[in-house]
RNA sequence: GCUCGGAUGGUGGAAUAGGUAGACACGCGGGACUUAAAAUCCCGUGGGCAGCGAUGUCCGUACGGGUUCGAUUCCCGUUCCGAGUACCA
């Protein structure tokens, strides 16, 4: 009986779902391990090949860690809210609560079949009420929340307004949008829209009207995170910056512990240097210059307040609330020209010409606050509004894109530091004496910094300051298929719902596109309104708040009380492994640190860091077949006299490519126009041409899983996926290599059962030869699938079998433990192995081999010896001898003799167990 | 531009507290079994040179240097590829 894997697979996944298997429970007796799945967006495309790469390592882990023992949570769910299905149901008029269902269905289809170990009992989607009831109710939190930058933690935004009671602003020191000053009685005489704007100004989920990424053409606000290159990263659609009142997350206030606590986490270094990019912390000084004529000061942010007695001219951003009035009768004209223009320009346009020097003299003068200069005030769109203060000294000697401007506009080039050659470029490195700069002159750039910070607080103009890069999260988009805010509004002001009013549906629409006023489609909806008659919000969550806290939820998904009961949460604690795609680096992964750190802070989590390791599963890249069509005929050559003919390279389907060798008949049969097509071939075939590329429909190169379940069974595909080499690694998928794969569980299963499919496995006692290639086989797979090195793993069994098959061996001693270790990889030939082998419960009630060393010890140990590096002959020797006894052992070897030539060696290296070098 | 990562046979990839480079697998070539095919099994497979042959020998881990008895591994420089970010003051 050969190795029946369709059988067996049908056999053993339909037993452990009717068995529940894998469900798990809060066990205390037992230690708890928590392995996590990026969960899937269900898009209408289904999985190919690449997609479950991640689920096969991690669900390899989750057995292992099973087999040794531990309690292990592994759930999974969807991503079910976003752009795409809204997209779909804007198109065909379907809605997507429709075909997100279609879709789930089948995803579970397609993963059933690769035989993960989920617990699906504890499923989630986001877009199922009973789940986006605590989406809501974080967001409910968060609104009445703000950020104490003395306690470094969120609290209830009533104890602020306490404060605001007592004392107002004084003492205040907490996360807002703008700064604000006011007295305590100021407070009590505001009214409930004035002190409602104000707290908006302090709440950790606010509205307010702010710069945000507008792309017309999906009609709705975009995240910094969700933009690319100035385009939508959904659809690729221009984006433009736009002033709203918008919801967003102030995430910003979260800064600092986002960023240091990277540093405990065992991710890799490269995400976490993504993250702290994105974070873009910069430590530097805002600094208070005169505007001659006037009282009021401008306040610019720089890292480099050495150069300050190089400033020759002041920028703002064109959108700088300051423009206005500093604009001079004279310039007016220009000014607002220029303004408009900087306006109309998209952020696609503006990123494209970053070469091209642009900019306005406004008419006015700022003070040097160090020596009184007076310098001129420009506008210019290479600041940014929404960075710093939204104007900047300028030090053209210093920093290239000062340096373009004043070249452009003709201005003075002041140099501070020695060193550069300001002919052609500015001297941007902080390195060299200071010159032309009173008091700091001498000094080196390193020690002038913190010299000059200190002076800039000494004087009084200025402080010390940090930046961030981070942006709040624009939290609404003007769309149907998300989360509904739970939030109505009475005269203008916005309202939370109360918590027992939670979940707030989504209403059923039909027509899903934007109303004729661009508003969202839910102003659509004649009774969105609460029961009191107000009005709710219309916009709705983006695709990120679902996702940011559904780890959570997995540990308690029925518990209607809270998002995660106590007991739950204290001992599912956060996720020990988190296997997902590094795109997620500066989205998913940001919101979710963000989120879970605001709940750690109101003590409804322990754990402060959701994500302790995590694993980026590198992607699978198609691997495209080529045929070339000589130009103007219907004549195809063959890859190695291409270059005789002046040819036409197409796409061939890889599923009708083996090995590169296309099938001519399918091929001829693949589309109409290639029915009467000539073949110019090489010895008889025709070979293609490949080239790796994205998996793609558009490129013929999709490999269906469900293909390669079909024909080699989900254990070949799980093996072979980790094979394929390194799991963090970008890797192409070639289909010819799964018979390797294939071929060795066939010869595995050979090592069981003769050809008419009796059991051959005998009681025999082991020989040590094949103790000793079992226990070095645990030894690498234990150390391996530590090391998340599975495709070495696959290796050491292919070397354990080719062992083993050498030795003929069919014994239980050997095979049993065996059966065990490779359980997590293939886990439906070793529960069928496992159960033939006479054992009724299932093998992942079994423990893992551990590897006992005492058989791997060597009797003999060959050693390369060398002279000078170079390896001359080998040398048995047994094993156990002292560095000393090796060498002497050596020396004494007639071809040494041969090689000294009646030298004498200078020295002679002994590695133990590896080489013995003569130096001569 | 800045930051990070990478480069090993025809292909995917092994091997780094510095110690026989190319494990394992694909592909390819040869052979066995078979009427034949599939399946299975065995042998060979980085390149050059010498030899009928066992074998010997030189060159080889992107390129150029360095440290070392010895470098795929460590250091410096260069080229190319990939990712992130982009007027961040």
């Amino acid at each position: 009986m050969e190795y029946d894997f369709k059988a067996i697979e049908q056999k053993w996944q339909s037993r452990w779902a009717a068995d529940k298997v894998y469900r798990v429970e809060v066990d205390k007796s037992r230690p708890k391990f928590y392995v996590l799945d990026m969960f899937p967006y269900p898009s209408g495309a289904g999985l190919h090949v690449g997609h479950p790469l991640g689920y096969i390592a991690s669900d390899i882990y989750t057995r292992y860690k099973r087999l040794k023992g531990f309690n292990v949570l592994h759930p999974m769910g969807y991503d079910a809210f976003g752009l795409p299905a809204e997209q779909y149901a804007i198109q065909t008029g379907q809605h997507p609560a429709v075909t997100t269902e279609r879709n789930i269905e089948r995803y579970r289809e397609q993963m059933d079949k690769l035989g993960f170990s989920y617990d699906w009992d504890r499923e989630i989607r986001t877009c199922d009420p009973d789940y986006y009831h605590w989406t809501q109710w974080a967001f409910l939190k968060m609104f009445d929340s703000f950020y104490d930058y003395d306690l470094q933690k969120a609290r209830p935004i009533a104890e602020l307004v306490h404060r605001f009671e007592q004392s107002g602003t004084e003492g205040v020191n907490a996360a807002c949008t703008a700064p604000m000053s006011f007295t305590a009685s100021e407070w009590g005489a505001m009214d409930e829209r004035a002190r409602e704007e104000v707290l908006q100004n302090y709440r950790l989920a606010y509205r307010a009207d702010t710069l945000v990424n507008w792309c017309p053409a999906l009609g709705t606000v975009l995240a910094n995170d969700e933009v690319k290159d100035g385009l939508s990263e959904r659809g690729g659609h221009p984006v433009e910056q736009k002033r709203m009142k918008q919801w967003s997350l102030r995430i910003t206030a979260y800064a600092e512990r986002l960023l240091s606590g990277l540093e405990k986490l065992q991710w890799s270094e490269s995400l976490k240097e993504i993250q702290r990019n994105w974070i873009g912390r910069s430590e530097g000084a805002q600094v208070f210059f005169g505007i001659k004529g006037s009282d009021e000061k401008l306040e610019v942010f720089t890292t480099r307040p050495d150069t300050i007695f190089g400033v020759t001219f002041m920028v703002l951003a064109p959108e700088h609330e300051y423009v206005s009035w500093l604009a001079t009768p004279e310039y007016r004209q220009a000014v607002e020209y220029y303004q408009a223009q900087a306006k109309k320009r998209s952020e696609r346009e503006r990123m494209a010409d970053t070469k091209r020097v642009s900019g306005q003299f406004t008419g006015s003068y700022a003070v040097n606050p160090f020596n009184g200069t007076e310098i001129p005030i420009y506008i210019s769109d290479y600041v940014l509004a929404g960075y710093g203060t939204g104007a900047i000294m300028a030090v053209p000697a210093h920093d290239s894109r000062d340096y373009a401007f004043a070249k452009h506009f003709d201005l003075p080039i002041i140099p501070v530091v020695d060193g550069g050659d300001l002919s052609e470029s500015s001297y941007d490195a902080k390195a060299g004496k200071m010159i032309n700069s009173d008091f700091i002159n001498g000094l080196d750039v390193k020690e002038a910094i913190p010299v000059m910070f200190a002076e800039v607080e000494k004087r009084g103009i200025g402080k010390r300051r940090i930046n961030y890069r981070l942006r709040d999260a624009i939290f609404s988009r003007q769309r149907y298929w998300g989360e509904p805010f739970p939030i109505y509004y009475k005269d203008g002001i916005a309202y939370p719902l109360s918590e027992d009013q939670l979940p707030l549906k989504l209403p059923p629409i039909e027509d899903f596109g934007p109303t004729e006023q661009g508003e969202p489609p839910l102003a659509r909806v004649a009774d969105w309104k609460t029961p009191e008659g107000y009005p709710l919000e219309t916009s709705t969550m983006p695709g990120f708040a679902g996702s940011s806290a559904y780890y959570l939820r997995y540990m308690d998904p029925h518990n209607h009380n809270a998002l995660v009961g106590k007991t739950e949460d204290e001992y599912w604690r956060n996720v020990d492994l988190y296997v997902g795609g590094i795109e997620h680096a500066t989205g998913h992964l940001m919101y979710s640190r963000f989120w879970n750190m605001f709940l750690y802070d109101l003590g409804y989590v322990c754990e402060e860091e959701p994500f302790k390791k995590l694993v980026n599963q590198g992607m699978i890249q198609g691997r495209s077949n080529f045929v070339y069509r000589v130009v103007g005929t219907n004549q195809f050559v063959s890859l190695g006299l291409k270059d005789q003919y002046q040819t036409q390279e197409i796409h061939v389907d890889v599923n009708i490519v083996k090995n590169d060798i296309l099938d001519l008949d399918a091929f001829r049969a693949w589309r109409p126009e290639f029915e009467t097509a000539e073949f110019i071939l090489e010895d008889g075939k025709y070979i293609c041409g490949w080239a790796v590329e994205k998996m793609s429909k558009s490129m013929f190169n999709v490999v269906n899983p469900d293909y390669i379940v079909e024909q080699y069974g989900a254990d070949t595909l799980r093996m072979y996926e980790m094979f394929l080499g390194p799991l963090e690694q970008s890797k192409p998928w070639d289909t010819n290599g799964i018979d390797g794969v294939h071929k060795f569980l066939r010869r595995f299963w050979r090592l069981f059962f003769d050809r008419d499919g009796r059991l051959i496995v005998t009681d025999d006692k082991a020989t040590p030869a094949e103790l000793k290639t079992l226990h070095k086989t645990i030894k690498k797979v234990n150390e391996d699938v530590e090391n998340f090195s599975f495709n070495t793993s696959v290796s050491a069994f292919m070397i354990c079998l080719n062992e083993l098959s050498d030795q003929k061996c069919n014994k239980r001693e050997i095979l049993e433990p065996l059966v065990v270790l490779i359980a997590p990889f293939a886990p439906h030939l070793a529960e069928e192995l496992w159960s033939q082998l006479g054992h009724p419960e299932t093998i992942f009630n079994a423990s893992y081999p551990q590897c006992d060393e005492k058989y791997l010890v060597e009797s003999e140990v060959e050693y390369p010896v060398s002279f000078n590096g170079k390896v001359r002959f080998k040398k048995s020797l047994p094993a156990g001898l002292s560095p000393r006894e090796i060498e002497e052992a050596v020396l004494s070897d007639p071809m040494t003799g041969k090689y000294l030539e009646g030298k004498t060696p200078k020295k002679v290296i002994v590695v133990p167990g590896k080489i013995v070098n003569v130096v001569l």
